[in-house]
RNA sequence: GGGCAGGUUCCAGAGUGGCCAAAUGGGACGGGCUGUAAACCCGUUGCGGAAACGCUUCGGAGGUUCGAAUCCUUCCCUGCCCA
């Protein structure tokens, strides 16, 4: 693969849009270049959709090419407005820069950061110090609001509503790429494909102050086939941060991935070679879950580490069941779970043998948000105590609910489990 | 700054003094069928309560009324037109 790697993104998936795909190649499969991708602190964590441009960068990094990170403190002061429907909520200062350092060091997990063949740079440290008059002079300048104006992406902020301060921000992440072609030779700037118009602007400033020359490269707005956006799920995002999302949900989200997406997924999500991501796409009906199975694994080794992947596995493996009797692990099969993995709850002994209700254990391990969500699942047959469905709410849950390995497992639907254990 | 139209439950969007916890659609959730998939069918969708029933919600704060999402005052916010 060395010295193909333009066209192994383009054969995963990655490459929506580029400037000059002849430059770009050959760019890519020449000397290392700088290369950078910005991103936003808009939270202290990166989610599941940020996992594209990362994944991208890794590919890029094995490649032997200079990554720069960029967190955008100083843009998202301002705001982003392309492709958006409102104008975000503004935060302070203090809240971005903090939640911009979390998202570096979560970048880390991602990219060694070197400071020589990957850096990590926040864009606060140049747009801040900006004097009005003179960007507006030196940079403003070049600048046509006409065509600004024209562009796709605030379209439907001219029928809703853009202000002034969310017009500038195309200035500012044009002026950022140009502050890094200047200060390491960035020549490529790649981002998601609602970046484009940013992206471009930057190319275009480049040219025009310094009549240098620089691409642009974007990757595709994944939405998953049934139409929602990649990485959100009902309950919010998906959280590379293993705070905020745990790694076991993080490998189920993988899992119950639609099939028609697991091959795409595979190549962008996972580092496994092309050929190995055929044979997996080419398995039918049930089998897919085997190629479900190993892009969970993947994807979760790849964000949390193989410890925390396994563990995902062996948990998943005794929620759902552990059917396979000679499991090949080459084929996604694995044997028995250990159900002990599964996210637990210890709850005093004492309260276990006085009883407690359902709608009030099953709330307060999070697998209901209201009593009152837990007694309707009840009413309709959704709750569960060691695979036993709760058909009243007067069934008390107490210490006989116990085990021989001392704990229970609750279920509500057919997806969410905890195990309590007395404690 | 002036004129007009608006701000309703996750979203869109009805409601314009009691029949409103608030129509309808989407989403989500549960059940059925499955393969932890899709499609489809049925149901649920503010909180507390075993239930009876109670409590909190319709941009914010006050007020009128036996009773307000609905009327009044004021403030905040958004869009359109004019400047």
């Amino acid at each position: 693969m060395s010295g193909n790697i333009y066209d192994e993104l383009k054969e995963r998936g990655f490459i929506a849009q580029v400037s000059d795909e002849t430059a770009v190649r050959k760019m890519l499969d020449g000397e290392p270049i700088t290369f950078y991708v910005g991103f936003d602190s808009t939270a202290s964590s990166l989610h599941a959709g940020s996992l594209v441009p990362i994944m991208a960068m890794v590919h890029l990094r094995r490649a032997g090419h200079r990554a720069i990170a960029v967190v955008g403190s100083g843009t998202t002061m301002v705001g982003d407005p392309s492709g958006k429907t409102e104008m975000r909520q503004m935060l302070d200062e203090t809240t971005i820069r903090t939640q911009g350092q979390a998202i570096l060091i979560q970048f880390a997990h991602y990219l060694h950061f070197d400071g020589t063949n990957a850096i990590a740079v926040d864009n606060a440290d140049w747009l801040l110090p900006l004097n009005y008059v003179a960007f507006l002079r030196d940079i403003g300048r070049h600048f046509s609001v006409n065509r600004m104006l024209a562009a796709e992406a605030y379209k439907l902020r001219l029928e809703k509503g853009l202000s002034f301060i969310e017009f500038n921000y195309q200035l500012l992440q044009a002026y950022d790429y140009l502050t890094l072609y200047r200060k390491y030779g960035c020549t490529l700037q790649m981002g998601g494909d609602d970046q484009w118009g940013n992206i471009l602007a930057g190319v275009d400033l480049i040219r025009r102050v310094e009549g240098g020359t620089a691409e642009a490269l974007t990757f595709p707005l994944l939405t998953t086939a049934s139409g929602a956006k990649m990485g959100k799920t009902a309950q919010g995002a998906v959280w590379l941060d293993a705070m905020l999302f745990s790694p076991y949900d993080f490998y189920q989200y993988w899992v119950n991935c639609d099939d028609r997406d697991v091959g795409r997924f595979l190549k962008i999500f996972t580092l496994l070679p092309l050929d190995e991501v055929s044979r997996l796409e080419s398995l039918k009906d049930s089998e897919v879950n085997e190629a479900k199975r190993i892009l969970a694994f993947e994807a979760t080794k790849i964000t949390h580490g193989e410890v925390e992947a396994e563990n995902a596995r062996k948990a998943t493996a005794a929620a759902f069941g552990g059917k396979t009797v000679n499991p090949d692990p080459a084929k996604g099969q694995f044997g028995m779970g250990d159900i002990t993995v599964l996210p637990t709850t210890a709850v005093p002994r004492a309260r276990l043998e006085a009883g407690i209700s359902p709608a009030e254990l099953f709330t307060e391990v999070g697998l209901t948000p209201s009593r009152r969500e837990a007694k309707r699942l009840v009413e309709q047959g959704g709750l569960y105590v060691n695979d036993e469905r709760i058909d009243t709410v007067e069934r008390l849950v107490t210490v006989k609910d116990l085990g021989p390995d001392g704990g229970m497992l609750l279920k509500a639907g057919k997806k969410k489990f905890h195990r309590v254990v007395a404690g």
